[in-house]
DNA sequence: TTGTATGCGTTATCAA
DNA sequence: TTGATAACGCATACAA
């Protein structure tokens, strides 16, 4: 015969005439029982096909399940395509596989779903917060859960435990490096906006990591340059990010006149900004200086280098990680960033 | 005051005068409520502070956690640091976040836990094997749950569920065309060979992926050449996977004589033979042909850009996550592969 | 449309 | 060293 359900705890106990707790405890506290009487249970359980302690069972029964999320808003590819993504990744997974804990991806919060439901029915201990868009009331869903979380790059979330970069000094060092260098038509390629589509009280549309803008515009206007002279073009969603960072330094590219230098809010970005100049035989850094954001490895490997913005990538996931695992009710890290001159930067013709 | 600890559904049910069952209707089955009393519900939930159904006990009750795991025999960070695993993770994200299903990235299984105590404790519907290990044995502790598995690229594997690649009609296709050019000292870049320590009934260390260097042994015996004139160097697991690639390249080309051929197991073993040719001021492919495997984006990058055999990782993934969540008992899927030639062979000197 | 009763499989507490 | 009891929080069959 074949029983379609496993057996259970239970099922161990009536057979080996012990109670539940004995066996239990056979699993769970094997001192707390004579060792042939341990070898005995297991003995049986394997005999008799119990595969141990049932895993939500437990998480019910202890209040612990020993998951954490992870929650972004793009979808999930989106993720994995990004390098400066798989990076942070990196550093998250790294720290709870050392701890033993898993880091489930959960399906990505939808536009459509205000309620976030996927945030409410989460079998987690804990939920890491990757989500691009500066409104965290999605994540109310989750913090009425009273379980630790993380922001990361929350933006302007309020949230009481986050890990975010100096975005704003980041870029504003990148300008003021073009500036600098005698550059005065500036253009930059920003990230795409970001829908609330039908969502009341929100705007249309914002935009995405405005410290990143506004550090661009404070070295503009500590250099009294005019605000309104600098390009600002969005990328689309189109594709990867760097296929997207090729047609916004397309539009770029095509204007005049013609900016001389690119601030693109990320690696792939500049390195699609690159691929553009290449397309229009439009020579950099000789005729137009890159700079990027992240110091990827893609960084390095564009022709030629990109002069870029570095962040701890790795290090942020780690971060994030550990806030976590400690349980840190309120900790606000900010990490530093740091300016990297590689080739793709020089004075305008 | 402040309760420690969150309201249930019975607390809520008491707030509002009704049963249990009615207030669990009320998040489940919305049909089966008036809508007044389903407003009045969720009204005094939001009141109380009721996150809404506990998941943990929801998944107890209903016996699915909407949870799939994924393990891996290597650290995390290794996972994220190949192209290739990339590719199928971002196969399997995208089908189970559209499926609204998470992915839960289990602890690694170490070498140090024969009963894999992981797998036996992972709150998850179903698991896919990412394992290279050609042993199974650990995995016996997750078949015991009588749960959905799949196993990818499971080499010896008996899974009854699994998808992989023609893995030695790949290598052989590479081998043979080596061998078409005319090449005749050829050499092979391995994978890293596997630890079984102190595992009994095992060899101390097997070799991965044995099929792809069987697919290079059928190409050298069918053109008449005698195997043991094909050298082979393993990888060994230091740093990144084009550094060892790197250093087995260099242990290659320190011979002599020098192969004029490279067959390399992956496309970032590949990459770091070519770092090594380059080290060395040796011309590719004019001095040394070297061939990949994969496809990933790195063999359109290197320079010279690698010839390889092509392998649908993302469609891998995918397969993998479909057969897991339709529930194919025993399934056996095995995904073509195709040699791309480009620009690191030619001919011998 | 609403409520009653029961069980999901485990572990913590305490007593023996 | 072992066992009885009582949660853990919920969803389902069934009755009303």
């Amino acid at each position: 015969m074949f029983s379609m359900s496993l057996p259970t705890l239970a099922d161990v106990a009536r057979a080996v005439g012990v109670s539940r707790t004995t066996v239990s405890n056979a699993y769970n506290r094997p001192d707390q029982l004579s060792k042939q009487l341990r070898d005995r249970i297991l003995a049986a359980a394997e005999d008799l096909g119990y595969p141990g302690p049932d895993p939500v069972a437990r998480g019910l029964r202890r209040g612990r399940t020993g998951v954490v999320g992870l929650v972004y808003d793009e979808p999930l590819s989106y993720m994995f395509t990004d390098p400066a993504a798989v990076l942070f990744v990196t550093g998250l997974a790294t720290v709870f596989d050392d701890a033993g804990t898993s880091l489930a991806l959960l399906p990505r919060l939808r536009v459509d779903d205000p309620d976030a439901g996927v945030l409410a029915e989460a079998a987690v201990d804990g939920l890491v917060s990757f989500c691009e868009a500066s409104d965290d009331e999605r994540i109310a869903a989750f913090v009425a859960r009273r379980l630790p979380f993380v922001t990361v790059d929350g933006g302007s979330t309020r949230a009481a435990c986050r890990v975010g970069i100096d975005d704003r000094g980041g870029t504003r060092a990148a300008t003021r490096h073009l500036i600098t260098l005698g550059h005065r038509r500036l253009a930059v390629a920003a990230f795409p906006r970001h829908h609330h589509e039908g969502r009341p009280g929100r705007p249309e549309r914002g935009a995405l990591r405005p410290a990143r803008l506004g550090g661009i515009r404070d070295a503009v206007e500590d250099a009294g340059l005019p605000w309104d002279s600098v390009v600002v073009e969005s990328a689309d969603e189109e594709g990867t990010r760097r296929e997207a960072g090729r047609r916004v330094g397309g539009r770029i590219l095509d204007r005049s006149p013609r900016p001389t230098a690119v601030v693109a809010m990320s690696d792939e970005l500049a390195a699609g900004v690159i691929d553009a100049a290449r397309d229009r035989a439009i020579s950099v850094p000789d005729e137009l200086s890159v700079v990027g954001f992240d110091d990827t490895p893609t960084a390095a490997s564009t022709a030629p280098a990109l002069t870029t913005v570095h962040q701890p990538l790795v290090a942020k996931g780690e971060t994030a990680a550990r806030l976590l695992l400690d349980g840190a009710p309120d900790a606000v890290v900010e990490l530093p960033v740091e300016l990297v001159v590689r080739e793709s930067t020089a004075p305008p013709p």
